[in-house]
DNA sequence: ATAGGGTTAG
């Protein structure tokens, strides 16, 4: 700790000559001994001690003094970039190292534009980069999504040699990963020799960011194949998100129990995840046991244990969870908000949703986004308030987007209100839909009012606006493998068992009495064709496995997911919608298949 | 002389 007095209020910087050099010498002080004050500073308020010091001290000059203050102002937690800013303006010939220090320093601190901005400007300069900055500079490319500009700097610092480098290799990985442009990173970490752990982790990180998690498992699998790697937090951490996504608690669960084996202690961010993953998966028990063992929770936290709740229908829980988090004093973001609302919208709490959403901009000062409306929309809509619903759109600051119209048509459509679905669709198609999923829901809607014709209809659109089907994937995990499907899969070594399964299954079904419903989802299309397509339906396939593989009273959890190629960066957004089997018995009982076909058009994102 | 890469929620 260091206690100097403040000798300046305000900072005046006396121009080099005012200096004397006597005074330097007079005094003890020197530049070894301000740069280790520098290091051992806790505050801005001590750092701008010793930089009065090094004022009066003459040492303002000194460019390894003013280089570490820069460092000590950009790089500490509780630094302050504008102090290192006006620090780095008194310099009059920044290198590399001073260049890099603010680049990092704004990348830091999430200003990725200025950091760009700073190494264009040392490229005007012309003082080379090294192989410090492009880390940096690639984490900015990374945060801003820049392709081109990453592909440039690729070419730049290929150019001047660096690409040897391992850092910077990872850091290419990486960027080209949160990029979209997989096979780049694919490419670098092929082409690199050594690698390192970071590699690995930037390889399955850039994977589980486009939602490829088969991938993920896999590269790992490759990884503990490949050599002596120790599975480091962040790749645990990846490789549970990727088990949440894929709803494949088992693995998730001795991901847990090496966790246990392995570390002495978890991280905030490996609980969190861990919580998430086992609620996502089914086993709320052991989410919650885990949560409230978490001697540190945070934002994110709250919003997993509160989302967890939300989609498992525990709205009042959700809420209690809700009220805990603001008496733990943390204040609540956006996210949480979201994860909070859709509790309400999941449990059909109108009143208390409503009260939270202006909570949340009265109290919480938080500006509600679209996904907000959204969330109220929906929950109106579910509630059959359609008045209030449309008002609300009407009085949103943002144009409504595509999820507010379906969430509407949806709703309209489960309540019959026809006026409102017409509304609805025609606003869904004036945003140019894409969604197959938004014709069949509107087809749906007139089928259930019995408008034939229009329904008809509606279902032609789809080929003539040549829209893909987006096929909906069915994912199942049994004895620690993953298993997906899509409709009349036959892509699996062994699909001729599985289609033998579910011959004995529906011979099962017919035995006990069970006729599948059709009249709605595939009205106008040839019968038998219609009970082939429900045959091999990626959810029967996905059961006929875990059948084949299961004992007998096992649960079986199957995931339903979307791919959704419109989003931005060819990412895909896998939402898993969850239905909990059981295949104890006779029990894979027929509202089970039921539930199956309807999944066909449940494929929208919320 | 001082330094760098990978991780969580919707």
């Amino acid at each position: 700790m260091i206690k100097l007095p403040i000798l300046h209020q305000h900072l005046v910087f006396l121009p080099q000559q005012d200096c004397p050099q006597s005074l330097e010498l007079s005094l003890r002080l020197g530049e070894k001994e301000c740069v280790s004050l520098l290091k051992s500073c806790e505050s801005m308020k001590e750092v701008k001690q010793v930089h009065a010091q090094m004022l009066k001290l003459g040492l303002s000059w000194n460019p390894y003094c003013l280089s570490n203050l820069i460092t000590t102002c950009a790089l500490s937690n509780w630094g302050n970039m504008d102090y290192a800013f006006l620090v780095f303006g008194q310099i009059d010939d920044p290198g590399s190292f001073e260049f890099n220090t603010m680049i990092r320093g704004h990348v830091k601190d999430g200003d990725f534009e200025t950091a760009l901005q700073l190494f264009v400007e040392m490229l005007k300069r012309e003082i080379l980069p090294d192989n410090f900055t492009y880390p940096f500079v690639l984490k900015a490319c990374a945060a801003l999504c820049l392709l081109d500009l990453g592909l440039e700097i690729h070419g730049q610092l290929f150019k001047l040699g660096f690409h040897d480098d391992l850092y910077v290799q990872n850091s290419l990985i990486n960027m080209y990963g949160k990029c979209g442009n997989i096979s780049s990173s694919c490419t670098v970490f092929e082409e690199m020799e050594p690698k390192s752990v970071a590699s690995w982790s930037a390889l399955i990180a850039a994977h589980a960011n486009l939602g490829m998690w088969c991938e993920c498992l896999e590269i790992f699998r490759d990884m503990m194949s490949e050599g002596d790697w120790r599975a480091e937090e962040s790749i645990l951490v990846s490789l549970l998100t990727a088990c949440t996504h894929l709803g494949a608690l088992d693995l998730g669960s001795s991901i847990h129990a090496y966790l246990m084996r392995n570390l002495s202690g978890l991280n905030v961010i490996l609980e969190t995840s861990l919580v998430d993953m086992y609620m996502k998966c089914g086993s709320i028990e052991k989410a919650l046991a885990l949560f409230n063992r978490m001697s540190l929770k945070n934002r994110h936290s709250y919003t997993v244990i509160i989302s967890g709740l939300a989609i498992h229908g525990h709205g009042h829980e959700a809420l209690r969870h809700f009220s805990e988090m603001l008496e733990q004093g943390i204040e609540p973001d956006d996210a949480v908000y979201v994860s909070v609302l859709s509790a309400c919208r999941h449990a059909g709490l109108v009143q208390e949703g409503l009260e939270l959403f202006s909570k949340m901009q009265l109290e919480h000062q938080i500006q509600p986004t679209i996904q907000h409306y959204g969330c109220i929309i929906d929950l109106l809509g579910r509630a059959a308030m359609f008045n209030e619903a449309l008002d609300l759109i009407q009085r949103m600051p943002m144009a409504p987007n595509d999820v507010v119209w379906r969430s509407l048509l949806s709703a309209a459509r489960d309540h019959h209100n026809l006026e409102v679905g017409e509304k609805a669709a025609r606003n869904l198609m004036q945003l140019d839909s894409k969604n197959a999923g938004d014709y069949l829901m509107i087809s749906n809607m007139y089928a259930r009012a019995q408008r034939w014709t229009d329904s008809a209809i509606a279902r032609t659109m789809i080929p003539q606006k040549a829209l893909d089907q987006v096929a909906g994937a069915c994912i199942v995990e049994v004895k620690r493998k993953v298993y997906s499907f899509v409709s009349q899969d036959k892509s699996h070594s062994n699909w001729e068992d599985i289609y033998e399964m579910i011959h004995q299954m529906e011979w099962q079904l017919k035995f006990e009495g069970y006729i599948p419903d059709v009249s709605e989802v595939l009205h106008g299309v040839d019968a038998e064709e219609k009970r082939q397509n429900l045959r091999h339906h990626s959810q029967k396939l996905a059961l006929a496995v875990a059948l084949i593989h299961t004992s007998q009273d096992a649960t079986i959890r199957i995931h339903y997911t979307t791919a959704c190629p419109s989003l931005a960066f060819g990412q895909y957004n896998t939402k898993a919608k969850r239905v909990k089997w059981t295949s104890s018995g006779e029990k894979f009982a027929a509202h089970n298949f039921k539930q199956s076909e309807a999944g066909i058009q449940k494929h929208h994102p919320i």
